[in-house]
DNA sequence: AGTGCTACTAGTAACTATTACTAGTTACTG
DNA sequence: CAGTAACTAGTAATAGTTACTAGTAGCACT
């Protein structure tokens, strides 16, 4: 699990354009929408591109995966927070909340891992919209 | 998103096989583990099957999904429970940890949703035996 | 501003996990 | 112990993603 050298990444216009499309949303994407949403400044873009770009720039930590239902969902917002799910429509909301300090201990004495780099925290339920239909 | 009426549901020694293959173990296998550990029983069976039987445990409540990077993971652990995830090697170990009731009043109020009925909560780092390799 | 190296791109095929379809079967009700 | 609807095996289809290949284009160094 040793970090490997960050090997070059070159910043084409093609992975410009896949971050600006994230950066441009505060929906939580996933590459068929991003897809659509770059094909409009650069018609010619593969979906392929769109993966791998999205790839790449998770690499370089300038976005996160966010793994819901069977797909993967991207977000352009990389300080920490959680996440709402709304159970009806899908759309996931962010959530700033303050930090698991104690809980964070706690998993790591009860889990035995030796460290604990990261979590993730989801919550379910209705968002307002769905609430009010 | 009413509750659908619940539906006659057949025991059949398929869905039976299935459960008992999940309650077998502490690990959170998918279906094509289920697969392979149900066939020894029961030979014939599909992996189609093997699905369905999973949706339909789902359905009654006897299991858990539990969505994990591009699949479904089953629990027959239904307590409330939350997960460490081995970055290395994928594991996922179960983790009971004190309810999150401030937390969860918090979501809900930051959220805007009116009600939040579930949350999940997920570790990640590296499990004792890949921390040791 | 050329030249060369190498990461990159478009396009397509392949792959993985899952769901849908169909004809025949079987668990439960009466 | 018969009727019927939910079920099953087998197969085809689908969704999301990754891999492959031949050609392209950033970027370092003249």
């Amino acid at each position: 699990m040793a970090e490997k050298a960050p090997k070059e990444m070159r910043l084409t216009k093609q992975r410009q354009a896949v971050l600006a499309a994230l950066r441009s949303t505060d929906t939580h994407p996933d590459a068929a929408w991003v897809y659509q949403e770059v094909r409009q400044s650069l018609p010619g873009i593969s979906l392929g591109t769109v993966y791998r770009s999205l790839a790449a720039l998770v690499d370089q930590g300038l976005i996160q995966e966010l793994p819901q239902e069977g797909k993967v969902l991207y977000d352009a917002n990389i300080t920490p927070h959680q996440h709402a799910v709304c159970t009806s429509c899908s759309r996931v909301f962010d959530l700033v909340l303050p930090p698991l300090d104690q809980l964070y201990r706690e998993a790591r004495r009860r889990s035995g891992f030796h460290s604990i780099s990261a979590y993730r925290l989801d919550f379910y339920g209705l968002c307002q919209r769905c609430a009010a239909a």
